[in-house]
DNA sequence: TGACCATTTGAACGCTCACTCAAATATTTG
DNA sequence: CAAATATTTGAGTGAGCGTTCAAATGGTCA
C-alpha cells in the first residue's frame, strides 16, 4: 500500500502545496516533478483531494520528527521552546524570501468549503501543535500563575505565530513578526512577573 | 468611468471573493450573480486580477464608513473600540456560521505568488486596519505605559484577530476566538496595571 | 513456466475557465 | 438632428484542468 511512488508523490505534493497552494497546484505539476504519470497517480489516489488528504495526514503524524525535533534541537527550557518553535518559522519565512509560510495556516485560509476530512485534518493539525506548546506551559509549572489556562494561552501562542507570518508575508518585511514576538514576550514576562509575585 | 455596471460587478467579486476566494470565484459567478454579460465586464477590467484590485481599492478606501463606523457605533472608549472592533468580526463568524472570516486575511493567504498590486493593497489594508487600532492606543493615553511602542501593539492585535479567525473557522468553534481574545484582554490588562502602579 | 495481481504507461476525454470580438444599442455631445 | 463615443450583447475560442482507461509491464508464487 505504502509504496515508493505512493510517497513520493506525497512529498512533492507537500512541496508544492506548501510553496503555491493547494488550488494553483495541477495533477501535472506534481506528475511533472515526480516523473510519474497520470494513471500511477490515480492507482494511488482517487483524485486531488485525496492527495490533499495524504499530506494532511503527513504533516500531522510527523509532526514531531519534522518540526519539533528540528526546532527544539537542544533546547531544554519550555519557554525556550515556545520561541524555538517560532524561530524555526522565522528561520523559513527568511531563508526562502517569504515563500515559506505556515503549510496548515495557508490551506485552513484558502479552502472556505473544505472536505470534512480536510477540515477535521486542518483542526486536528492545530489541536497538535497547541498540544505541544501546551505541553510546555505545563512544563513551566509555577513559572506562571496557577489560574492560568494553559490550553488557552497556547491557542494565543499559535495565534500569534499565524497572525506574524501573515503580516511579514504580506509586507515582506520580517520586522512585523519580530514585533509581534516581542509582544508576546512581554505578555509572558508579565505573567512569570505575576507568579513570582502575586498580587 | 464609475458607471453603476462597474460598481454592480466590484459588489458581487467583493462578496464572492469574501466567501470562496479568488481562485474559486469564476467570472461568469460574477457575472450571473450580477445579470452582467461578458462583454461588459471587460469593458472595464482588462482581467480578473483588475477586478481583485478594484475590490482591494474598495476595502482600503471604505475601511470607515463599511467596518469602523458599523462597528464603534455608541463606542467611545478608545480600550471599547478595540474590543468592539474584534466583537464585529466574531458576529460575521457566528452569524454566517464560519463562513466571513476576515476578506484580507483570506486573500492574503491564498495569493502565494500575488501581482505587485495586489501585494501592496493587501499590505495597504493591514496598515489601514494597524493604523485605526494604533489611533485607540494613542487615544488611550497614559493608561497604557509611555514606553509601549503603540504600532506594534496594533499589529498584535491585528495578529490576534486574524489567528483566532483562522483557528475558530477550521474548528468551527467559537470558543476559541473567545478565549484568543480573553488572552489578548489580560495582556492589556496587564499592560493598563502597570501604567497605574509603574514599576 | 504460467497464472495472477499490482503497477505503469500515456493518449484521450469532457468540461470549465478566462478571455475575445464584431455587431447592436444606448448615451453624450456639438 | 447627426455624429461620435460608451456600453451591452452573447456566441465563440483556445488552453488547461482533473480524470479515465485499455493495454503493457513487472513482480510473486504455485
Amino acid at each position: 500500500m505504502n509504496s515508493a511512488t505512493r510517497q513520493k508523490i506525497v512529498d512533492a505534493a507537500m512541496e508544492l502545496f506548501w510553496v503555491k497552494g493547494f488550488q494553483s497546484t495541477s495533477i501535472s505539476d506534481i506528475l511533472s516533478r515526480t516523473q510519474v504519470h497520470s494513471g500511477s497517480l490515480y492507482h494511488f489516489f482517487p483524485g486531488k483531494q485525496d492527495v490533499l488528504v495524504a499530506v494532511l495526514e503527513t504533516y500531522r503524524d510527523e509532526i514531531e520528527n519534522r518540526l519539533l525535533a528540528y526546532a527544539w534541537a537542544g533546547v531544554d527550557d519550555p519557554i525556550d521552546k515556545i520561541f524555538a518553535l517560532l524561530n524555526g518559522y522565522r528561520i523559513g519565512l527568511v531563508s526562502s524570501d517569504f515563500m515559506y509560510g505556515c503549510p496548515i495556516g495557508n490551506l485552513a485560509l484558502e479552502l472556505h468549503e473544505p472536505d470534512p476530512r480536510v477540515r477535521e485534518l486542518l483542526d486536528a493539525n492545530f489541536r497538535n501543535w497547541v498540544g505541544a506548546v501546551e505541553q510546555c506551559l505545563v512544563d513551566a509549572g509555577d513559572r506562571i500563575p496557577a489560574d492560568t489556562d494553559r490550553k488557552a494561552l497556547a491557542e494565543f501562542i499559535l495565534t500569534v505565530m499565524e497572525g506574524a507570518i501573515m503580516q511579514a508575508r504580506t509586507a515582506r518585511d520580517i520586522g512585523v513578526f519580530d514585533r509581534n514576538v516581542e509582544v508576546l514576550r512581554k505578555h509572558l514576562d508579565l505573567l512569570m512577573q505575576r507568579a513570582k509575585v502575586p498580587n
